[in-house]
DNA sequence: CATATGATTGAA
DNA sequence: TCAATCATATGC
């Protein structure tokens, strides 16, 4: 098991939002290490996007980071939750991953201290529910997945696993934007969200 | 400075 | 189905 390389990151959101499943997503606290494989993603395609926060090249303090280097940590506040996207594509090109959902592997302790009183497949199948179980937060807006606290590491999961795709989620007020098959799962996994 | 608006969740 | 509740964006 190690950590995915630069290289890693410099494809478009799509490839990279199929790249990313299967992979480990690990935090670092205080507290301990907690980490989950990848098994949902969602690919946000910058200026011709509709939905994506960076549509026609909207360039602003939240999505600044969008413009940066692949694979930085983009985090996004929604209403009381954390989402979290890993950025795609060269700099200037505003594209990102959205994590949708994990599954738990390290750590199971301290996502059930986060996520009191629910069932552990409830602990990390949504994108505002696995960034609390993980303890990813604002704070970690702007850092790299290749430096610690927040980490995508590769060689965890079985390799035989099928794709699918369908629309994303979430977005049915974006307008024509919201068919395109951009949304990534393992098949079969319990951990789906929706 | 005021208000509108969600890449959602959880409970009714 | 709907409200919670807040950062960001945009308008006055």
């Amino acid at each position: 098991m190690k950590p995915l390389k630069q290289s890693f990151y410099d494809k478009d959101a799509l490839e990279l939002s199929e790249a990313l499943l299967g992979k480990l997503l690990v935090k670092d606290t205080p507290e301990g290490r907690a980490s989950g494989i990848i098994v949902e993603t969602e690919a946000y395609m910058g200026a011709e996007d509709r939905a994506a926060h960076s549509y026609g090249n909207r360039r602003t303090r939240r999505t600044e980071i969008m413009f940066g280097k692949a694979g930085s940590v983009y985090t996004y506040q929604m209403h009381t939750h954390t989402l979290v996207n890993v950025v795609a594509a060269e700099v200037d090109t505003p594209q990102a991953v959205l994590i949708r959902a994990v599954e738990p592997v390290e750590g199971l302790h301290l996502m059930e201290e986060r996520r009191p009183g629910r069932k552990q497949i409830e602990w990390t199948n949504g994108p505002g529910k696995l960034t609390k179980a993980l303890g990813i937060a604002m704070n970690d807006y702007g850092s790299h997945y290749t430096v610690p606290p927040l980490q995508i590491f590769d060689g965890w999961a079985q390799k035989d696993f099928e794709i699918v795709t369908g629309p994303r989620i979430g977005i049915d007020n974006t307008g024509e934007a919201r068919d395109y098959p951009w949304r990534f799962w393992i098949k079969g996994n319990s951990y789906i969200s929706r």
